[in-house]
DNA sequence: CCTAGTTACGTACACCGTACGTAGTGCGCT
DNA sequence: AGCGCACTACGTACGGTGTACGTAACTAGG
């Protein structure tokens, strides 16, 4: 008689256990850890409840006793991947620890491809979250704003560093499950680009393209783009 | 004898005709309108390939001799709802103009929700895309700084407004398919959020959620993220 | 004129999320 | 102690998805 919420539900406030029945046979970090497990090895679109299944060695509809719908998985995949955080002892200098920690999430992220897709549109209160969000406060402790700006600040930088790296990853994803290589694709689109820019109809744009030398090195863009919005906070500069 | 293609393929490179056999009975311009109804009326989900195609009036495999991948018919989209964008004439005040273009894309986005959804992960250089980077790049001409460091502006800015936008929907297009409202959905997020900052375990998230008194005002955040953004950029405040 | 490249579209396949029903298990209460 | 109920487990089935493939009709270029 287990009949689904016709209510919202936040799967963290749902205990793990609750006495009654037989003892489940996995817990939910098992399975976040198997969802995760497919997803870096076949990409995203490869987590379906029966693949996951799969890998727990049981039947596809025994998962909805532990996840009520698939989104929810996503969120526990999310949380799983958020525990590797390194939470280290703030060191008084606030920019530092802060482009310590975009680096991390950005390392994640490279880590576990996928992450940028399920970020994006997720409100996502986990528990990972909430403790990163904690030490990110803690890390801009000696910034002397009120507290609002700094979660603003917060924000900011996690949209940033989640933009950039998803934009850097976007084509090894999508050609996961294509026949072709992400060098080709990049190819393809860089000439169209490229022909479009020759047509005239975009002078501005063609003189930026001409302006640079050189493969674009992504690493170095994303570094001044946090820069930049650190400058943007910091009350030393201003 | 169509035969998909082995090979990538940039749907703004093939030509929209190409002289032989019958007309085709709709233009790109036809579908990327159907589509784009049917994602505002129902939502980006109930976009399937049969769906247009009964908007349109013709079979679902006919579709396909349009557009190769569906993946390009969401680039159909995309470009569609670009050209909502006013390209006007730059006023020579750089900041104003950056924050009408970032005004006009927020306000694409809020009449079109799926729009985010679709735009972080790809690539994008459409038709549009790239009229707005030079409408952008156009306004920017005051502003005395390499190109590369423009586009880098653009970039940054156009991440922050996607971000933002994307956060301030999400909510709204996950309850589409649900059986609750967008403010129940809040309303458990909340209450979970309280309960865990209640623990005690997040001293400084609970002061920061102390601070504040009243609902966040999200078009207040966002407009201070562009300014701040802005000002990193501004060689005057340096 | 003829033929090759297109358009049109019905059918079919593999896969998806998940509603529902049934059977078995073991805790909590009386 | 033992009953009942909440829980786990999972097979089946339904309505949807993207799209490969085959066939028929059509028309512009040689």
């Amino acid at each position: 008689m287990a009949g689904r919420a016709a209510v919202p539900e936040v799967i963290w406030a749902r205990p793990e256990r609750t006495g009654r029945g037989p003892k489940p046979a996995f817990t939910r970090a098992d399975i976040a850890a198997a969802a995760v497990r497919i997803a870096d090895a076949e990409g995203l679109d490869a987590v379906s409840m029966r693949h996951v299944a799969a890998e727990l060695g049981c039947g596809t509809m025994s998962l909805y006793n532990y996840v009520p719908r698939k989104e929810d998985l996503y969120e526990l995949m999310v949380d799983a991947v958020g525990a590797e955080h390194e939470l280290f002892e703030p060191t008084g200098d606030w920019r530092a620890d802060m482009l310590r920690n975009a680096g991390q999430t950005r390392a994640i992220m490279y880590r576990h491809t996928w992450v940028p897709r399920l970020m994006s549109g997720v409100f996502g209160f986990s528990p990972n979250t909430l403790r990163y969000l904690e030490h990110c406060l803690a890390c801009l402790e000696p910034l002397d704003v009120p507290a609002g700006t700094k979660t603003e600040l917060i924000a900011l930088l996690n949209g940033v560093v989640t933009t950039y790296t998803a934009n850097d990853i976007a084509t090894v994803e999508r050609t996961r499950s294509m026949p072709w290589s992400v060098e080709e694709e990049n190819a393809v689109r860089m000439a169209y680009l490229g022909s479009q820019v020759a047509t005239g109809a975009y002078p501005r744009l063609a003189a930026a393209f001409m302006e640079q030398s050189g493969p674009v090195d992504l690493e170095a863009v994303f570094r001044r783009a946090l820069e930049r919005v650190l400058d943007a906070y910091d009350p030393g500069l201003r």
